[in-house]
DNA sequence: ACATACATGTAAATAGTTACATGATTTC
DNA sequence: GAAATCATGTAACTATTTACATGTATGT
């Protein structure tokens, strides 16, 4: 699934200007999905021209105008085969455990950084998930289970690090200290 | 971090070929790092161009000829700084929590068949990170690591799914019944 | 007979990120 | 006075994926 038909999935919840929709997903579903303007407001570019969405322009007081999309019936139509042909794909790239395989080639105090950043990103995720409540877009009971998800894998993976931490640093500082397998 | 850091870490674990490297990551650590030929052999010809690695061809008996791979001392030093300097990020996309998300408009068939194909993806995922051993590679305190990082995800999830399975289903069941929020 | 494992590589296409440009208003 | 929020957009860049090309050996 690319962005626009992320955009698509939005715009059938509720009508929105390409602001709100990235606002939406950065704050509540960024554990799975990024979104940023670079790829947002060329998506609903695309799709005005092709008729899958609509747009009027909102001139507000004190805030600049917001182009607020809606979708159409194509567009509407467009989604929902998107839906049925899509496969549950799952890709996750992580620059803290690439880090932390080499984590015997890292200065202690690097490593215990590294591991501290994590658990204070982990922890501030989980926060977030936690307080997610449906404001303009109603929060459907498939968006409910994505923060539950998010929840289950973040406290499980905290967990493990705070119970880990110190030993793993053992580990590390006993293997240098042998000097590794001949 | 890049692919080409990546083969360096490798490298720097021990002597490989580009057809090793990929295996080693598809099979033990792709829940955080995907790998493609496409990517893997011209991020070596340019480590080898800049003289971060050097290579000889090993001719085999009933098998095509590889190109081994050793780090050099420039290629480690290259790479020590670059763990110093990236900074732990983590980024995941799923459209598995995509379509979970938009599940109300899903048929109740398909949803089903979602949901089970992404439990079937857990627990074959679950079983290669429980089976995984060190091979001619040896595995690392922080592999060791990351492999527990990754079946405490996955257990977690994997339990959520199971136990929410048919209360998801029953709650879009009803909304959809009652026809939404007016 | 067909698929998979072994092994290397290229080239086009894609999708997305990052940085820039602009500008009022509000909060610290 | 600086930074963040609101709001839209472009363009260059980058990294990677996908598909193709080639060929032997082994397993089902």
């Amino acid at each position: 699934m690319d962005i626009s038909n992320l955009c698509l999935g939005a715009l059938n919840l509720c009508e929105a200007s390409g602001y709100e929709i990235k606002k939406m997903f950065e704050s509540s579903f960024s554990h799975f999905q990024a979104v940023s303007f670079g790829s947002i407001y060329p998506a609903l570019a695309k799709l005005s021209e092709q008729g899958l969405v609509t747009y009027r322009e909102e001139t507000q007081e004190k805030r600049p105008t917001k182009k607020v999309f809606n979708i159409t019936d194509k567009g509407r139509s467009k989604f929902l085969e998107t839906l049925t042909k899509t496969e549950p794909a799952e890709q996750h790239r992580s620059d803290f455990l690439l880090l932390m395989m080499f984590a015997h080639l890292l200065p202690a105090e690097r490593l215990t950084e590294v591991m501290q950043t994590h658990i204070d990103h982990i922890t501030t995720e989980l926060e977030t998930l936690r307080e997610t409540k449906g404001e303009y877009w109603e929060l459907t009971p498939g968006m409910q289970f994505t923060l539950e998800y998010g929840i289950a894998a973040y406290s499980a993976v905290l967990e493990l690090m705070l119970q880990r931490r110190n030993k793993l640093q053992k580990e590390i500082a006993q293997g240098k200290q042998h000097g590794g397998t001949p």
